[in-house]
DNA sequence: AACAGATGTTTTAGTGGCAAAACATCTGGT
DNA sequence: ACCAGATGTTTTGCCACTAAAACATCTGTT
C-alpha cells in the first residue's frame, strides 16, 4: 500500500462526521419523542432548518434514511445499521479514553466523537474485546490496571519524562 | 457542555487532515532530498500540483511554511512543532492498534492516519503512557498482555460473542 | 537562439458542509 | 376567515479541498 493511498483513505469515507450525527439523531429523536422531523433534527444539531434538509435529502436519496406521508423521519434498516456500527465505536472508544486512560471525561467524548465514524470494524471490534477484557473481573486485568494507574501518576507531562519519547516507544519490540 | 458542542468539535479543528499531510511531506522531503518544493510536496501526496500550490500558499499565509527565494519550502518553528505532534500521535496510535489490538497492519495504519490528527494532546499523551506501560518489561503487562492475547482468539465474531455486547460494556463499574 | 521539460500559479468547476434569506405550506388560535 | 408561528425547500454564497486546463517562468540541451 502506498502512502498516498493511505493517507486519501480518508477522503474516500462514504460516511462523513456530518452523516453520522445526521443519522444519530433520528434515532435518538425517533427514540425520545417517538418522531423525527427535518427542524427536530436542526435543532438536536444545531445547524439551520436549510442545511439540515440538503443533507437529509441527500440521505434520502441514498436510501439510508426513510420518511413517511407526514414528513417524518425513520431509519431504513442499512441506515440503522451504519449508526449502530458508529455509536458502538464512539461507545467503546469513549469508554477506553475515559476509564482506562483517564482523560477529562469531556475531551474524552470530544475525542471519542470525532473519531467514531473513522474507525475501522475491525479496529472497532478489536478495541471492544481490549476494553471488556481490560475492565472484566480477571486478576491479570486487574492487577495490570492498579499498576498504570498508580505509575501514571508520576509521570504527567510528556517533556519532563525521559521514558515517554516516541522514538524509543517505536523501537519496542512486542513477542506474542 | 452541549450534545452540539460535542460534535462541532469536528469542524473547528484548525489542522484538517490534508494540511496535516501537507506540512509532513514538508519534513519527510526535506529530510530525504534536503529540499521540499510544492511539486515534490504534489508528487508525494499524489494530488496536482495546482492543488497543493493552493493550499501550501494558505500555510504560508498562516505562517506554518516558510519559502526562501528559491521557491523552496521548509516548516517554520510552528509548523514543525504541530507537525511533531501530529506524527508523535500517528505512530502511537499505530503502536497501539497494530501491537497490542493486532489489527491487520495495513489497516492499523490507515485507521491511524485517519485520526491522528483529531486526537487531543491530552488523549495522545495518556495513550502514549499506556502504550509504553504496555509493552515495556513489566510482569503486571507481559502477563495481561499474555492473557488477552490468548483470549482473543477464542472470540472473533462480535455477533456470535455473547459477552462483548455494548450496552453490557458501558455498566461496567471502575474503580480506581 | 530555439525548443522541450519541469515547475509554479491562477482560473474554472465539482463536492460536502454550513448559514442566510426568500418562499411555500401547514396548523392552531382568535 | 384570518393571521401568526412552525415547518420544509430552494437559492445564493462561503469555505476547504480537489482536478483540469491555461498560462507564465525557468533550466538545460541542441
Amino acid at each position: 500500500m502506498v502512502t498516498s493511498e493511505v493517507w486519501k483513505a480518508f477522503e474516500e469515507n462514504e460516511i462523513t462526521h456530518s452523516v453520522a450525527h445526521h443519522l444519530a439523531a433520528i434515532r435518538d429523536l425517533t427514540d425520545q419523542q417517538g418522531y423525527a422531523r427535518v427542524s427536530d433534527v436542526a435543532r438536536m444539531l444545531d445547524i439551520t432548518r436549510g442545511s439540515a434538509s440538503l443533507t437529509l435529502k441527500a440521505l434520502k436519496e441514498r436510501e439510508l434514511v426513510l420518511e413517511d406521508g407526514n414528513k417524518f423521519l425513520r431509519l431504513s434498516d442499512i441506515g440503522q445499521r451504519v449508526v449502530d456500527l458508529v455509536l458502538t465505536k464512539r461507545a467503546v472508544a469513549l469508554k477506553f479514553l475515559r476509564d482506562v486512560l483517564h482523560v477529562e471525561p469531556r475531551q474524552a467524548e470530544v475525542d471519542a466523537c470525532k473519531v467514531e465514524h473513522l474507525l475501522s470494524e475491525e479496529t472497532g471490534e478489536k478495541l471492544l474485546h481490549f476494553v471488556r477484557f481490560l475492565l472484566a473481573d480477571k486478576s491479570e486485568a486487574k492487577q495490570f490496571l492498579q499498576a498504570f494507574w498508580a505509575e501514571k501518576a508520576l509521570c504527567h507531562d510528556l517533556d519532563a519524562c525521559p521514558i515517554c519519547d516516541v522514538e524509543c516507544l517505536m523501537q519496542v519490540q512486542v513477542e506474542d
